[in-house]
DNA sequence: CCAAAAGTGTTCAGCGTACACCCATGG
DNA sequence: CCATGGGTGTACGCTGAACACTTTTGG
Protein backbone atom coordinates (compact mmCIF):
# COMPACT_ATOMS: atom_id res chain seq x y z
CA UNK A 1 0.00 0.00 0.00
CA UNK A 2 1.56 3.58 -0.76
CA UNK A 3 0.29 7.47 0.19
CA UNK A 4 -2.01 7.89 -3.30
CA UNK A 5 -1.39 11.18 -5.31
CA UNK A 6 1.63 12.59 -3.73
CA UNK A 7 4.96 13.75 -5.01
CA UNK A 8 7.89 11.68 -4.34
CA UNK A 9 11.30 13.89 -3.98
CA UNK A 10 14.63 13.09 -3.62
CA UNK A 11 17.01 13.54 -0.70
CA UNK A 12 19.90 14.34 -0.22
CA UNK A 13 22.61 13.96 3.23
CA UNK A 14 25.32 16.78 2.58
CA UNK A 15 28.29 16.76 4.60
CA UNK A 16 29.94 19.52 6.26
CA UNK A 17 33.44 18.34 7.44
CA UNK A 18 35.57 20.27 9.93
CA UNK A 19 39.08 19.79 10.75
CA UNK A 20 41.60 22.06 12.13
CA UNK A 21 45.33 21.29 11.34
CA UNK A 22 46.46 23.66 14.45
CA UNK A 23 46.68 26.96 13.22
CA UNK A 24 43.37 27.48 10.81
CA UNK A 25 40.15 25.50 10.42
CA UNK A 26 39.33 23.72 6.97
CA UNK A 27 36.55 22.30 5.37
CA UNK A 28 36.79 19.08 3.50
CA UNK A 29 35.17 19.43 -0.14
CA UNK A 30 35.31 17.63 -3.01
CA UNK A 31 35.78 18.54 -7.22
CA UNK A 32 32.32 17.35 -8.78
CA UNK A 33 33.31 14.70 -11.45
CA UNK A 34 29.65 14.85 -12.89
CA UNK A 35 27.05 17.86 -14.36
CA UNK A 36 25.77 19.89 -13.44
CA UNK A 37 28.37 21.84 -12.16
CA UNK A 38 31.34 19.83 -13.08
CA UNK A 39 34.88 20.46 -11.49
CA UNK A 40 32.93 23.25 -9.35
CA UNK A 41 33.18 22.71 -5.66
CA UNK A 42 31.22 21.20 -2.90
CA UNK A 43 30.29 19.19 -0.36
CA UNK A 44 30.18 15.87 -0.50
CA UNK A 45 26.74 14.33 -0.61
CA UNK A 46 24.76 11.72 -1.66
CA UNK A 47 20.76 10.24 -1.59
CA UNK A 48 19.56 8.75 1.22
CA UNK A 49 18.82 5.29 -0.04
CA UNK A 50 15.88 3.55 0.37
CA UNK A 51 16.68 1.34 3.42
CA UNK A 52 18.75 3.74 5.22
CA UNK A 53 17.93 6.19 7.85
CA UNK A 54 19.74 9.90 7.15
CA UNK A 55 21.82 9.50 9.95
CA UNK A 56 23.32 6.11 7.98
CA UNK A 57 23.09 7.88 5.35
CA UNK A 58 25.38 10.57 6.88
CA UNK A 59 27.80 8.14 7.82
CA UNK A 60 28.18 6.08 5.16
CA UNK A 61 28.99 9.35 2.87
CA UNK A 62 31.53 10.15 5.76
CA UNK A 63 33.21 6.98 5.51
CA UNK A 64 33.43 6.92 1.84
CA UNK A 65 35.31 10.27 1.66
CA UNK A 66 37.38 9.73 4.89
CA UNK A 67 37.49 6.50 5.73
CA UNK A 68 36.23 7.11 9.17
CA UNK A 69 33.41 6.22 11.65
CA UNK A 70 32.45 7.15 15.06
CA UNK A 71 32.96 10.82 14.34
CA UNK A 72 30.86 13.47 15.28
CA UNK A 73 28.33 14.04 12.91
CA UNK A 74 25.06 16.44 13.76
CA UNK A 75 22.22 17.33 11.80
CA UNK A 76 21.22 20.81 11.25
CA UNK A 77 18.76 22.35 9.20
CA UNK A 78 17.13 21.19 6.60
CA UNK A 79 17.52 23.02 2.90
CA UNK A 80 14.36 22.54 0.63
CA UNK A 81 13.29 25.31 -1.63
CA UNK A 82 12.38 24.10 -4.44
CA UNK A 83 14.97 25.24 -6.72
CA UNK A 84 18.11 24.65 -4.89
CA UNK A 85 18.98 22.46 -7.33
CA UNK A 86 18.47 23.04 -11.03
CA UNK A 87 18.51 19.45 -12.59
CA UNK A 88 15.80 18.03 -9.88
CA UNK A 89 14.32 19.25 -6.55
CA UNK A 90 16.17 17.70 -4.12
CA UNK A 91 15.47 17.90 -0.55
CA UNK A 92 19.24 18.37 1.69
CA UNK A 93 19.82 16.92 5.03
CA UNK A 94 22.92 18.68 5.92
CA UNK A 95 25.49 17.04 8.60
CA UNK A 96 28.26 18.95 10.18
CA UNK A 97 31.22 16.48 11.08
CA UNK A 98 34.31 17.16 13.01
CA UNK A 99 37.18 15.39 12.47
CA UNK A 100 40.54 15.12 13.78
CA UNK A 101 42.53 15.91 10.63
CA UNK A 102 45.50 13.60 11.31
CA UNK A 103 43.14 10.78 10.98
CA UNK A 104 42.29 11.49 7.57
CA UNK A 105 43.77 9.16 5.20
CA UNK A 106 44.40 10.33 1.84
CA UNK A 107 44.08 7.37 -0.32
CA UNK A 108 40.27 7.02 0.79
CA UNK A 109 39.04 9.68 -1.18
CA UNK A 110 41.21 9.84 -4.73
CA UNK A 111 38.01 8.91 -6.08
CA UNK A 112 36.41 12.55 -5.33
CA UNK A 113 39.69 14.83 -5.51
CA UNK A 114 39.03 15.66 -1.95
CA UNK A 115 40.68 18.53 -1.01
CA UNK A 116 41.28 20.62 2.56
CA UNK A 117 39.91 24.43 2.36
CA UNK A 118 40.93 26.51 5.28
CA UNK A 119 38.05 28.98 6.18
CA UNK A 120 39.49 32.44 4.60
CA UNK A 121 39.58 31.00 1.17
CA UNK A 122 37.00 28.78 0.31
CA UNK A 123 35.94 28.43 -3.03
CA UNK A 124 32.28 29.46 -4.42
CA UNK A 125 30.55 26.29 -3.98
CA UNK A 126 27.25 24.47 -5.96
CA UNK A 127 23.96 25.50 -5.15
CA UNK A 128 23.14 26.33 -1.80
CA UNK A 129 26.56 24.83 -0.04
CA UNK A 130 27.70 27.75 0.90
CA UNK A 131 24.85 28.79 2.91
CA UNK A 132 24.83 25.45 4.40
CA UNK A 133 28.62 26.17 5.33
CA UNK A 134 27.97 29.69 6.86
CA UNK A 135 24.75 28.09 8.90
CA UNK A 136 27.06 25.41 9.69
CA UNK A 137 29.71 27.92 11.35
CA UNK A 138 27.22 28.98 13.44
CA UNK A 139 25.68 26.43 14.64
CA UNK A 140 29.77 25.48 15.91
CA UNK A 141 30.24 28.77 17.42
CA UNK A 142 26.79 28.49 19.10
CA UNK A 143 27.43 25.13 20.52
CA UNK A 144 31.11 24.98 21.33
CA UNK A 145 30.63 27.77 23.82
CA UNK A 146 28.99 25.81 25.56
CA UNK A 147 29.52 22.06 24.65
CA UNK A 148 32.90 20.42 24.17
CA UNK A 149 32.54 19.46 20.71
CA UNK A 150 35.96 20.92 19.49
CA UNK A 151 37.85 18.46 21.03
CA UNK A 152 36.63 16.05 18.09
CA UNK A 153 39.05 18.18 16.09
CA UNK A 154 42.19 17.02 17.98
CA UNK A 155 44.47 13.97 18.13
CA UNK A 156 44.59 11.28 20.71
CA UNK A 157 47.06 13.73 22.23
CA UNK A 158 46.86 17.48 22.71
CA UNK A 159 48.19 20.28 24.20
CA UNK A 160 46.53 22.97 26.06
CA UNK A 161 48.43 25.84 23.78
CA UNK A 162 46.91 23.87 20.93
CA UNK A 163 43.31 23.43 22.33
CA UNK A 164 43.31 27.30 23.15
CA UNK A 165 44.05 27.96 19.44
CA UNK A 166 41.17 26.31 18.68
CA UNK A 167 38.91 28.07 20.49
CA UNK A 168 40.59 30.91 19.58
CA UNK A 169 40.31 30.67 15.92
CA UNK A 170 36.80 29.17 15.71
CA UNK A 171 36.09 32.66 17.23
CA UNK A 172 38.63 35.03 15.81
CA UNK A 173 39.71 36.26 19.43
CA UNK A 174 42.53 35.72 22.03
CA UNK A 175 41.70 34.36 25.29
CA UNK A 176 43.65 34.79 28.26
CA UNK A 177 45.69 31.89 29.26
CA UNK A 178 45.34 31.85 32.68
CA UNK A 179 41.63 31.79 32.88
CA UNK A 180 41.55 29.33 29.64
CA UNK A 181 43.48 26.59 31.56
CA UNK A 182 41.40 26.73 34.89
CA UNK A 183 38.03 26.76 33.31
CA UNK A 184 39.45 23.91 30.65
CA UNK A 185 40.94 21.76 33.38
CA UNK A 186 38.12 22.41 36.02
CA UNK A 187 36.02 20.33 34.13
CA UNK A 188 37.96 17.41 34.62
CA UNK A 189 37.58 16.37 30.75
CA UNK A 190 41.16 15.90 30.41
CA UNK A 191 44.05 13.61 31.49
CA UNK A 192 47.67 15.01 31.89
CA UNK A 193 49.93 13.08 30.01
CA UNK A 194 53.76 12.40 31.26
CA UNK A 195 55.13 13.66 27.82
CA UNK A 196 55.45 16.84 26.02
CA UNK A 197 55.11 18.51 22.84
CA UNK A 198 57.95 20.11 21.97
CA UNK A 199 57.71 20.41 18.45
CA UNK A 200 56.27 24.55 18.88
CA UNK A 201 58.49 25.30 21.78
CA UNK A 202 62.11 24.79 23.94
CA UNK A 203 60.06 24.46 27.04
CA UNK A 204 57.61 22.19 25.43
CA UNK A 205 54.12 21.93 26.43
CA UNK A 206 52.21 18.56 28.44
CA UNK A 207 50.57 16.54 26.24
CA UNK A 208 46.55 15.61 27.64
CA UNK A 209 44.02 13.43 26.53
CA UNK A 210 40.27 13.09 26.74
CA UNK A 211 39.18 11.11 29.46
CA UNK A 212 36.11 9.33 27.93
CA UNK A 213 34.57 8.18 31.05
CA UNK A 214 33.74 12.27 31.51
CA UNK A 215 33.91 13.37 28.49
CA UNK A 216 30.86 11.30 27.54
CA UNK A 217 29.08 12.02 30.77
CA UNK A 218 29.57 15.34 30.95
CA UNK A 219 28.85 16.14 26.84
CA UNK A 220 25.76 17.75 27.28
CA UNK A 221 26.78 20.03 30.41
CA UNK A 222 27.13 23.81 29.80
CA UNK A 223 30.62 24.86 30.36
CA UNK A 224 32.08 28.42 29.36
CA UNK A 225 34.66 27.90 27.94
CA UNK A 226 35.19 31.50 26.07
CA UNK A 227 34.50 34.89 27.40
CA UNK A 228 30.57 36.08 27.09
CA UNK A 229 30.84 38.97 24.73
CA UNK A 230 32.82 36.22 22.32
CA UNK A 231 29.41 34.35 22.21
CA UNK A 232 27.62 34.71 19.09
CA UNK A 233 24.21 35.85 18.57
CA UNK A 234 23.03 32.22 18.63
CA UNK A 235 20.91 30.82 15.74
CA UNK A 236 19.86 28.07 18.94
CA UNK B 1 16.97 16.36 -17.08
CA UNK B 2 16.62 14.54 -13.88
CA UNK B 3 19.01 12.49 -11.20
CA UNK B 4 18.60 8.92 -12.30
CA UNK B 5 18.41 5.32 -10.77
CA UNK B 6 17.36 7.14 -7.15
CA UNK B 7 15.06 7.02 -4.89
CA UNK B 8 12.37 9.29 -4.24
CA UNK B 9 10.68 9.67 -0.85
CA UNK B 10 7.61 11.22 0.64
CA UNK B 11 8.32 14.18 2.98
CA UNK B 12 6.19 15.10 5.38
CA UNK B 13 6.22 18.33 7.96
CA UNK B 14 4.99 17.47 11.39
CA UNK B 15 4.03 20.14 13.49
CA UNK B 16 4.32 20.14 17.34
CA UNK B 17 1.83 23.02 18.47
CA UNK B 18 2.43 24.05 21.98
CA UNK B 19 0.00 26.31 23.80
CA UNK B 20 -0.06 27.58 27.53
CA UNK B 21 -3.82 28.27 28.91
CA UNK B 22 -2.27 30.09 32.22
CA UNK B 23 -1.89 26.87 33.89
CA UNK B 24 -0.63 23.94 31.98
CA UNK B 25 0.91 23.83 28.88
CA UNK B 26 -1.28 22.05 25.59
CA UNK B 27 -0.36 20.02 22.70
CA UNK B 28 -2.60 20.73 20.02
CA UNK B 29 -3.36 17.52 18.61
CA UNK B 30 -5.84 16.04 15.79
CA UNK B 31 -7.67 12.98 15.78
CA UNK B 32 -6.59 10.99 12.43
CA UNK B 33 -9.82 10.67 9.91
CA UNK B 34 -7.95 7.87 7.85
CA UNK B 35 -5.89 4.77 7.72
CA UNK B 36 -3.32 3.64 9.24
CA UNK B 37 -4.25 4.21 12.60
CA UNK B 38 -7.55 6.05 11.85
CA UNK B 39 -9.31 7.72 14.65
CA UNK B 40 -6.11 7.69 16.38
CA UNK B 41 -4.12 10.88 17.74
CA UNK B 42 -1.87 12.22 15.91
CA UNK B 43 0.21 15.55 15.25
CA UNK B 44 -0.41 18.07 12.97
CA UNK B 45 1.34 16.88 9.31
CA UNK B 46 1.36 16.71 5.85
CA UNK B 47 3.73 16.25 2.72
CA UNK B 48 5.62 18.79 1.36
CA UNK B 49 4.32 19.76 -2.51
CA UNK B 50 6.50 20.01 -5.27
CA UNK B 51 6.17 23.51 -5.43
CA UNK B 52 6.90 24.72 -1.24
CA UNK B 53 9.29 24.78 0.95
CA UNK B 54 9.50 22.71 4.13
CA UNK B 55 9.03 26.02 6.24
CA UNK B 56 6.16 26.90 4.02
CA UNK B 57 4.44 23.72 4.34
CA UNK B 58 4.54 24.18 7.77
CA UNK B 59 3.21 26.97 7.85
CA UNK B 60 0.51 26.11 5.57
CA UNK B 61 -0.42 23.42 7.52
CA UNK B 62 -0.48 25.30 10.73
CA UNK B 63 -2.77 27.94 9.28
CA UNK B 64 -5.30 25.24 7.95
CA UNK B 65 -5.75 23.90 11.61
CA UNK B 66 -5.41 27.00 13.24
CA UNK B 67 -6.04 29.36 10.95
CA UNK B 68 -2.81 32.00 12.38
CA UNK B 69 -0.01 32.74 10.55
CA UNK B 70 3.15 34.73 11.35
CA UNK B 71 3.54 32.18 14.65
CA UNK B 72 6.88 30.68 15.82
CA UNK B 73 7.85 28.20 14.17
CA UNK B 74 11.39 25.94 14.03
CA UNK B 75 12.26 23.07 12.80
CA UNK B 76 14.05 20.23 14.21
CA UNK B 77 15.87 17.10 13.48
CA UNK B 78 14.10 14.98 10.84
CA UNK B 79 12.95 11.66 11.16
CA UNK B 80 14.36 9.04 8.89
CA UNK B 81 14.67 5.89 9.77
CA UNK B 82 12.88 3.53 7.08
CA UNK B 83 10.07 1.85 9.20
CA UNK B 84 8.55 4.73 11.08
CA UNK B 85 5.71 4.72 8.83
CA UNK B 86 3.92 1.08 8.11
CA UNK B 87 2.41 2.56 4.67
CA UNK B 88 5.33 4.15 2.76
CA UNK B 89 8.82 5.67 3.87
CA UNK B 90 8.20 9.12 4.67
CA UNK B 91 10.79 11.37 5.79
CA UNK B 92 9.36 13.63 8.26
CA UNK B 93 10.35 17.40 9.23
CA UNK B 94 8.99 18.26 12.67
CA UNK B 95 8.45 22.29 13.54
CA UNK B 96 7.73 23.32 16.97
CA UNK B 97 5.32 25.94 16.88
CA UNK B 98 4.43 28.62 19.61
CA UNK B 99 1.03 29.71 19.66
CA UNK B 100 -0.97 31.87 22.24
CA UNK B 101 -3.78 29.73 22.97
CA UNK B 102 -6.21 32.89 22.51
CA UNK B 103 -5.73 33.12 19.15
CA UNK B 104 -6.77 29.75 18.42
CA UNK B 105 -9.99 29.58 16.84
CA UNK B 106 -12.03 26.80 17.43
CA UNK B 107 -14.19 26.85 14.34
CA UNK B 108 -11.35 26.22 11.69
CA UNK B 109 -10.17 23.27 12.39
CA UNK B 110 -13.44 21.16 12.66
CA UNK B 111 -12.08 18.86 9.89
CA UNK B 112 -9.76 17.61 11.97
CA UNK B 113 -10.85 17.08 15.02
CA UNK B 114 -8.13 19.11 16.92
CA UNK B 115 -8.10 19.44 20.36
CA UNK B 116 -5.63 20.34 22.89
CA UNK B 117 -3.82 17.67 25.40
CA UNK B 118 -2.51 18.98 28.10
CA UNK B 119 1.04 17.36 28.26
CA UNK B 120 0.58 15.07 31.46
CA UNK B 121 -2.66 13.60 29.56
CA UNK B 122 -0.59 12.64 26.02
CA UNK B 123 -1.99 10.25 24.34
CA UNK B 124 -0.27 7.31 22.91
CA UNK B 125 0.37 9.13 19.17
CA UNK B 126 0.80 7.38 15.98
CA UNK B 127 4.31 6.33 14.61
CA UNK B 128 7.61 7.85 16.62
CA UNK B 129 4.71 11.17 16.78
CA UNK B 130 5.69 10.83 21.30
CA UNK B 131 9.28 10.76 20.17
CA UNK B 132 8.92 14.02 18.36
CA UNK B 133 6.90 15.76 21.13
CA UNK B 134 9.53 14.83 23.50
CA UNK B 135 12.65 16.06 21.49
CA UNK B 136 10.48 19.13 21.16
CA UNK B 137 9.65 19.50 24.53
CA UNK B 138 13.81 18.54 25.18
CA UNK B 139 14.38 21.68 22.85
CA UNK B 140 12.00 24.20 24.42
CA UNK B 141 13.33 23.55 27.74
CA UNK B 142 16.81 23.97 26.43
CA UNK B 143 16.32 27.33 24.38
CA UNK B 144 13.40 29.06 26.58
CA UNK B 145 16.09 28.97 28.97
CA UNK B 146 18.11 31.90 27.21
CA UNK B 147 15.89 33.19 24.69
CA UNK B 148 12.72 34.64 25.09
CA UNK B 149 10.57 32.42 22.62
CA UNK B 150 8.02 31.59 25.47
CA UNK B 151 6.69 34.63 24.94
CA UNK B 152 5.26 33.35 21.80
CA UNK B 153 2.90 31.22 24.13
CA UNK B 154 1.44 34.79 25.66
CA UNK B 155 -1.45 36.98 24.71
CA UNK B 156 -1.54 40.52 23.90
CA UNK B 157 -1.05 41.75 27.28
CA UNK B 158 0.32 39.39 30.30
CA UNK B 159 1.31 40.02 33.56
CA UNK B 160 4.54 38.85 35.41
CA UNK B 161 2.71 36.18 37.52
CA UNK B 162 1.38 34.50 34.28
CA UNK B 163 4.85 35.13 33.09
CA UNK B 164 6.23 32.81 35.82
CA UNK B 165 3.55 30.72 36.00
CA UNK B 166 4.74 29.47 32.42
CA UNK B 167 8.52 29.04 32.90
CA UNK B 168 7.67 26.97 36.21
CA UNK B 169 5.53 25.01 34.25
CA UNK B 170 8.04 24.16 31.61
CA UNK B 171 10.83 23.20 33.86
CA UNK B 172 8.71 22.39 36.58
CA UNK B 173 10.14 23.79 39.05
CA UNK B 174 9.41 26.89 41.47
CA UNK B 175 11.25 30.63 40.62
CA UNK B 176 11.81 33.36 42.84
CA UNK B 177 9.57 36.05 42.62
CA UNK B 178 11.60 38.92 42.94
CA UNK B 179 14.53 37.38 41.34
CA UNK B 180 12.97 36.75 38.30
CA UNK B 181 11.18 40.05 37.64
CA UNK B 182 14.35 41.73 38.12
CA UNK B 183 15.86 39.33 35.27
CA UNK B 184 12.77 39.54 33.29
CA UNK B 185 12.87 43.30 33.11
CA UNK B 186 15.98 43.88 32.71
CA UNK B 187 15.68 42.53 29.62
CA UNK B 188 13.71 45.70 28.64
CA UNK B 189 12.16 43.59 26.57
CA UNK B 190 8.77 44.54 27.82
CA UNK B 191 6.57 47.82 27.98
CA UNK B 192 4.59 48.08 31.51
CA UNK B 193 0.80 48.83 30.50
CA UNK B 194 -1.60 50.83 32.85
CA UNK B 195 -4.09 48.30 33.35
CA UNK B 196 -4.10 45.08 35.39
CA UNK B 197 -5.46 42.12 35.42
CA UNK B 198 -7.68 41.29 38.46
CA UNK B 199 -9.01 38.13 37.76
CA UNK B 200 -6.52 36.03 40.16
CA UNK B 201 -6.09 38.59 42.34
CA UNK B 202 -7.48 41.35 44.36
CA UNK B 203 -5.02 43.53 44.47
CA UNK B 204 -4.33 43.04 40.38
CA UNK B 205 -1.30 42.60 38.37
CA UNK B 206 -0.36 45.05 35.99
CA UNK B 207 -0.42 44.18 32.25
CA UNK B 208 2.53 43.91 29.94
CA UNK B 209 3.45 43.82 26.45
CA UNK B 210 6.15 42.99 24.38
CA UNK B 211 8.48 45.67 23.52
CA UNK B 212 8.25 44.52 19.77
CA UNK B 213 11.42 46.34 18.56
CA UNK B 214 13.22 45.00 21.82
CA UNK B 215 12.30 41.96 21.21
CA UNK B 216 13.44 41.08 17.69
CA UNK B 217 16.51 42.77 17.84
CA UNK B 218 17.15 40.73 21.27
CA UNK B 219 15.64 37.47 20.14
CA UNK B 220 19.04 35.71 20.12
CA UNK B 221 20.56 36.86 22.83
CA UNK B 222 21.62 34.76 25.55
CA UNK B 223 19.60 35.70 28.65
CA UNK B 224 19.34 33.81 31.63
CA UNK B 225 15.60 33.76 32.87
CA UNK B 226 16.03 30.28 34.94
CA UNK B 227 18.31 29.25 37.86
CA UNK B 228 21.23 27.24 36.34
CA UNK B 229 20.77 24.16 37.98
CA UNK B 230 17.30 23.73 36.69
CA UNK B 231 18.75 24.20 32.96
CA UNK B 232 18.63 20.84 31.18
CA UNK B 233 21.32 18.56 29.93
CA UNK B 234 20.69 20.01 26.69
CA UNK B 235 20.22 18.44 23.01
CA UNK B 236 22.18 21.58 21.43
C1' DC C 1 72.73 33.66 27.68
C1' DC C 2 68.75 34.91 25.53
C1' DA C 3 64.51 34.40 22.94
C1' DA C 4 60.19 32.13 22.92
C1' DA C 5 56.62 29.69 24.58
C1' DA C 6 54.68 27.32 28.85
C1' DG C 7 52.96 27.55 33.19
C1' DT C 8 50.96 29.55 37.26
C1' DG C 9 47.78 33.03 41.46
C1' DT C 10 45.42 36.88 42.98
C1' DT C 11 42.32 40.63 43.01
C1' DC C 12 38.03 42.71 41.95
C1' DA C 13 33.51 43.51 40.12
C1' DG C 14 29.19 41.99 38.87
C1' DC C 15 25.95 38.49 38.60
C1' DG C 16 23.03 35.11 40.57
C1' DT C 17 20.69 33.62 44.56
C1' DA C 18 18.57 33.58 48.84
C1' DC C 19 15.54 35.68 51.66
C1' DA C 20 10.83 38.62 54.14
C1' DC C 21 7.95 42.20 54.51
C1' DC C 22 4.47 45.64 53.01
C1' DC C 23 0.67 46.78 49.72
C1' DA C 24 -3.87 46.78 47.60
C1' DT C 25 -8.35 45.21 47.38
C1' DG C 26 -12.68 42.37 47.12
C1' DG C 27 -15.40 39.96 49.78
C1' DC D 1 -10.84 43.40 58.52
C1' DC D 2 -8.59 39.87 56.69
C1' DA D 3 -7.10 36.65 53.25
C1' DT D 4 -4.98 36.48 48.96
C1' DG D 5 -1.88 37.39 45.66
C1' DG D 6 1.20 41.45 43.94
C1' DG D 7 5.08 44.07 44.40
C1' DT D 8 9.67 45.40 46.06
C1' DG D 9 15.29 45.68 48.22
C1' DT D 10 19.42 43.89 50.26
C1' DA D 11 23.29 41.06 51.53
C1' DC D 12 26.46 37.55 50.29
C1' DG D 13 29.14 34.23 47.75
C1' DC D 14 30.87 32.71 43.62
C1' DT D 15 32.10 32.98 39.09
C1' DG D 16 34.28 35.30 35.34
C1' DA D 17 37.56 38.70 33.88
C1' DA D 18 41.72 41.22 34.15
C1' DC D 19 46.34 41.15 34.87
C1' DA D 20 52.40 39.85 35.05
C1' DC D 21 56.02 37.26 36.35
C1' DT D 22 58.77 32.91 36.54
C1' DT D 23 60.31 28.62 34.29
C1' DT D 24 62.39 25.88 30.79
C1' DT D 25 65.47 24.92 27.21
C1' DG D 26 67.24 24.86 22.34
C1' DG D 27 70.03 27.36 19.76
Amino acid sequence: MKYSNQTRLLVAVDCIIFGFDGTDYKLLLIQRGFAPEREKWSLMGGFIQPEESADKAAERILQQLTGLHDVYLEQIQAFSIPERDPIERVIALPYVALIDIEKYQTQINDDFHARWFTLKELPNLIFDHNEMVEMALNRLRYKAAFHPILFELLPEKFTLPQLQAMYEGLYDTKIDKRNFTRKVLSTKLLKKEKDKDKSSSKKGAFYYSLDEEHYKENFTNIHNFIPKNEIPVGTE
